[in-house]
DNA sequence: CGTCTATTTGAATGTACTCAAAAGCGGTGG
DNA sequence: CCACCGCTTTTGAGTACATTCAAATAGACG
């Protein structure tokens, strides 16, 4: 199994010795989805967090009226799952969605509890992983709260330069907020001579 | 020095036997705030982790334009502090300031990282906090997504039942992503026969 | 090549904002 | 304790940003 990307990623922020790597990959399950693939349907128990080693993922909120909201997109060494479901063992709240033919590592909530208690290491790794995400999530917060739809866009494209290229248009909408439409209209306005912004 | 409802609130996640307790609650000082004062300005470094024992705090920012975006209050049994400026020692993207006479006990970084080489517990136990602010910040962002104006203000109100009543309206609006004006239009309808929602 | 979905375009609509002014409320000093 | 000042909230009118609906065009995939 291809487990070189995810200890490099794990060696970043805590060290583990031979025996730990081979203890952690052991735990791991290799999963491949296809293009449009559901990885995890929302309502249903979510019952891994999934390492993404390559391609791309959506995780997005269906709601009442269908309309799919995008909490976040998932590429190259990201961790996604519905944490709430994950912790709760309650329904999803979310749904995830493979947007290219993409393959993860599974690790299931009781194979993480068992990490957790044989190597304790493992409790700082994702606390440091969630304090990343954690300030991550309250920078989108407060850039939905501060920018309108066209400074989002922009703010998006700064952010994650290469994504907008691998994503379709109505999926970034459903990130940014916006109607594919709308969004449509701004990149019009933008490729037209609006160089200035 | 009142530790009790820190200790109780810690004993919700792990369990410290006295000598920990004791090593803990050592680090820990207090300070209090009157309404209005700040506790952290927005760019500077911020120095510590904050519990409050009783009063209510704004975290938020101030853009550009020079207008307050409201990342979250902290009541009672919450920790508040600008996590970036806390971890990587930057300013600050937050100020925070109290909304009432608050009282806080201070955790500081150095403070912090004795506590977890000394006690490895609390690597789990402010992992399991930021689970769960991660969850709600989410449950945040899917909201702003979905949900009209009106509908936030129901839900905030839902969520946070009693404290509509102890912050300014001006605050709320800048918490819900609204103008204070739309607020209170919003407000007016509600009085008004709308009470079909 | 044909079908299905995504994107573009245009017009009409609605939600939330800006600007301006009045009314209400709270704190402070005389 | 009352009066005043400053800030918050209310109210109204006009505006702008983003949506909905509808239809045409373009792209992707079998």
């Amino acid at each position: 199994m291809e487990t070189v990307a995810i200890l490099r990623h794990i060696a970043q922020h805590i060290t583990l010795d031979p025996e730990e790597e081979a203890f952690f990959t052991s735990l791991l399950r290799k999963r491949t989805l296809r293009k449009k693939e559901l990885l995890l349907q929302q309502s249903a128990i979510c019952p891994a967090e999934y390492f993404i080693v390559t391609g791309c993922v959506r995780v997005f909120t269906t709601d009442a009226d269908g309309v799919d909201h995008i909490t976040f997109f998932g590429t190259e060494n990201w961790w996604v799952g519905d944490m709430y479901s994950f912790l709760s063992q309650k329904p999803a709240l979310h749904s995830i969605e493979a947007l290219e033919p993409t393959e993860l590592l599974c690790l299931t909530k009781a194979d993480l509890e068992h990490l957790y208690v044989r190597v304790p290491k493992f409790e700082r790794f994702f606390r440091i992983l969630l304090q990343n995400a954690f300030i991550a999530q309250q920078q989108r917060i407060n850039q939905t709260l501060s920018l309108s739809a066209e400074e989002r866009y922009q703010q998006f494209r700064q952010q994650f330069p290469h994504l907008e290229q691998r994503i379709p248009q109505k999926q970034l909408a459903a990130y940014l907020g916006v109607t594919p439409v709308f969004l449509s209209m701004m990149r019009r306005r933008w490729a037209k001579g609006d160089f200035l912004k």
